[in-house]
DNA sequence: TAGATTGTTAATCGATTAACAATC
DNA sequence: TAGATTGTTAATCGATTAACAATC
């Protein structure tokens, strides 16, 4: 095993994307996928495709490709995602319905087993199929069945009070969708999700390309699709 | 300028939680930042903070920190944050009305001006403080002030129809959360936002975490807070 | 002065790219 | 056979880590 930190390993951000592929071409009934295929559908180079495919340890058939039931159940059992995953919901808010409605969670074996907030108004009411419980009851509701996951969908304010109170409860595991860092106890594992790093690698593409369309306005030797697309 | 395809800077993806953290320490009136407190606040180490502020191009003074003005100031300069951003929104469902909510857009100079959805039942509503238009009056309200984002919060079978409208509309580069791949002509610049990423990275920390504590009941010889904190 | 912090450099590690070998 | 695809290896590049120099 690796000493190095696993923080933020591409090739394991990658795996989601390719999954959700590969189960839409099973419900399509195909059999086999080739690296181009995946390649292309991911934008990034063949090379990558396979040394992604390589990681997760499935063997191909030359001009036939990958099977794609098998390459389904390598990348879900690299993943730890061939057994269900349960979590609870804490933040019955806007992000924390879309959450709920996400689709391929299921398909990943992620269950979103109840939902908690502290809100008089939500709480009692039913979003997407799970009623909203209280805060309050968070320790009771959980104490027989203690979910593997709590995802943390609350304001940067109220964060790290939900934190304290999960962690307290005997949850290890955090997805934190709050703005904010938390603190926990050793042993504790927190997976800060930062929605605004996208748009900031999208920034950082704009900028790029509008200065390239400048620089390529003033000088005839290049075009602009070949940067784009190199 | 770098050859290699910038998908994926590490340190381009921290800048927003660099600059939530800075925020936060401006409005307590603070003037100096070390990195000692940011990578505590990252979780990182201190020679990755450094590394990324030299990036930017700041310098500090010893003994003293960096000038978190100046800081703030630079990394939305870096990021092409310095001016106004603006940004349709397309697809007013749960994600969509959590993004109008995101507070810490309108720090990044990043505009959310107006929404759209093909749903009856929520065009004409208010959502967040913005009125939901009809998508099929997309090209009519976007031709005077052509946004220079258009955010796709619609499902997957839907996205590539509206991939294809904000194109043919003008709009050049796309914020896609839906969870496919979206077909653009060259020079059209798509940024992929892939939520479960975070999950498969919490997965498969969980899996090494949970084989470790097996492996560690078994020999006497290390123990598992070492694990986790290193 | 001592200590804390920035600044700088070298070493290491991992991810990507590229080229080609193998083979169905 | 020819062509397409997987499999493998080496080269390159970039990010992280570590160690220490500089200096307020």
């Amino acid at each position: 095993m690796s000493n190095r930190k696993l923080s933020n390993s591409p090739a394991i951000r990658r795996m989601p994307a390719y999954l959700h592929k590969l189960l839409m071409m099973r419900n399509e009934n195909k059999i086999n996928v080739s690296t181009t295929e995946l390649a292309e559908y991911m934008n990034i180079e063949l090379s990558v495709v396979r040394k992604d495919i390589m990681l997760i340890g499935v063997a191909g058939q030359r001009r036939v490709g990958y099977d794609i039931c098998e390459l389904i159940r390598s990348i879900k059992n690299y993943l730890g995602w061939q057994d269900t995953i349960s979590a609870v919901l804490i933040g019955a808010g806007a992000l924390g319905a879309a959450l709920l409605g996400y689709d391929d969670f299921s398909h990943y074996g992620f269950h979103l087993s109840s939902v908690f907030d502290s809100d008089p108004a939500k709480i009692g009411t039913v979003i997407r199929g799970r009623k909203v419980c209280d805060i309050k009851d968070f320790r009771k509701l959980v104490s027989e069945n203690m979910p593997d996951i709590a995802v943390i969908c609350v304001s940067g304010s109220a964060a790290q009070d939900v934190a304290d109170l999960v962690v307290s409860a005997g949850v290890r595991y955090i997805w934190n969708f709050a703005n904010v860092s938390l603190r926990v106890p050793a042993g504790v594992i927190v997976q800060r999700e930062v929605i605004a790093g996208g748009l900031a690698m999208l920034a950082v593409k704009m900028k790029q390309d509008r200065q390239f369309i400048r620089t390529a306005n003033h000088s005839e030797t290049s075009n602009h699709t070949s940067h784009t697309r190199r």
